[in-house]
DNA sequence: GCCACCGGTGGC
DNA sequence: GCCACCGGTGGC
């Protein structure tokens, strides 16, 4: 069955140690800094994993590893984060990679009234159109989860940073907006506070409406425990939550050896590198109305580097499997 | 001591 | 049931 998402939008994995090279995390009750410098992000595709907080463990990787290991204490700031994004073309439902964060920040917010077609891509990816294939494959090292769509672009200067949980955690993400003065703000109410203290902001015409913290949607609906569960049914790796079973799966065939996504794809030699080997695939189902979950986020697990050359090209692979009810 | 991450809870 | 908000705390 095919599915009706038009104009999706999805990103995998990345882990960046931090925000634009903020070198200590602050709150809104710390005392604000002027630095602002903007250093780049890292991304890594991750596979999944449960190794949060040893509250699972896994072994059986598919995947190959890198053998880089970031230190322990890297390892704590490295979070599980977006790596890249994708959008679904609203006419042939293919997936494109988005180049830029900012550039799918821009076609997010305009989800509704403009939505995303492949023609848009060429702006990053000269000549591309609905015949070719899918930029993206569906991987078992990846999550994937739904952006809402309509989110206001990100202030400049400001960087949205969406933190994915652990498996079994409570929440499925948490979102926070850095500030041009390297304050981490966790909520509207700290946005609004914020704001209050710096007039500077509203000057520049950075308003509240310009935030939003709603985080995006795991595809795989058991990821997140429900609240009446206790820490010990923690989910385990079944069919019904693993976006495909290992046999289905073609390894490191997403977004191998990425690029920041600052510096994705901006030229086309870099695609050949840097792009996924398309590949015909059929975008993961959605349930319920597609129309105001347009946007999908793709993300990884754990803190495990993947990266691959691509392999031959699979068979389109069947959606994931629906949770059970 | 700091902070990234997670859980609890109140409001809806 | 979901989500916004924020406090607690384990790991560093």
């Amino acid at each position: 069955m095919e599915s009706k998402a038009e104009n999706s939008m999805i990103s995998p994995i990345e882990n960046s140690v931090s925000p634009p090279s903020v070198k200590r995390q602050k709150t809104l009750s710390d005392k604000d800094s002027d630095q602002c410098d903007d250093a780049s992000q890292q991304v890594v595709i991750y596979k999944n994993d449960k190794s949060d907080r040893g509250r699972d463990e896994q072994s059986g990787s598919h995947l190959p590893i890198v053998p880089a290991k970031p230190s322990k204490k890297q390892k704590r700031a490295l979070g599980k984060q977006i790596g890249a994004f994708a959008a679904q073309c609203a006419k042939c439902q293919k997936w494109r990679l988005i180049s830029t964060k900012e550039k799918y920040e821009e076609i997010r917010e305009q989800a509704l009234e403009d939505p995303f077609v492949c023609e848009k891509a060429c702006e990053w990816k000269p000549d591309v159109t609905c015949d070719d294939p899918s930029d993206v494959s569906q991987d078992n090292g990846m999550l994937w989860a739904i952006d809402k769509p309509n989110i206001p672009r990100t202030p400049q200067e400001w960087e949205r940073l969406v933190k994915i949980r652990g498996e079994g955690s409570t929440k499925f993400a948490d979102v926070y907006y850095w500030s041009p003065t390297g304050t981490q703000l966790r909520s509207s109410k700290e946005v609004e506070k914020y704001l209050e203290e710096h007039p500077e902001c509203a000057a520049q015409g950075v308003k509240l409406s310009h935030f939003s913290f709603q985080s995006p949607a795991p595809l795989q609906k058991d990821y997140v425990r429900k609240r009446s569960q206790t820490s010990q049914s923690v989910v385990t790796p079944t069919r019904s939550t693993m976006l495909l079973p290992p046999e289905e799966v073609v390894p490191g065939r997403l977004m191998s050896s990425l690029q920041p996504y600052r510096h994705f794809c901006p030229h086309p030699k870099h695609m050949a590198s840097n792009m996924v080997q398309p590949i015909s695939w059929e975008p993961p189902p959605v349930d319920g109305n597609l129309e105001n979950n347009m946007l999908l986020v793709l993300y990884s697990g754990d803190r495990t580097q993947v990266a691959q050359s691509s392999s031959e090209p699979p068979e389109p692979k069947s959606p994931p499997p629906a949770p059970a009810a």
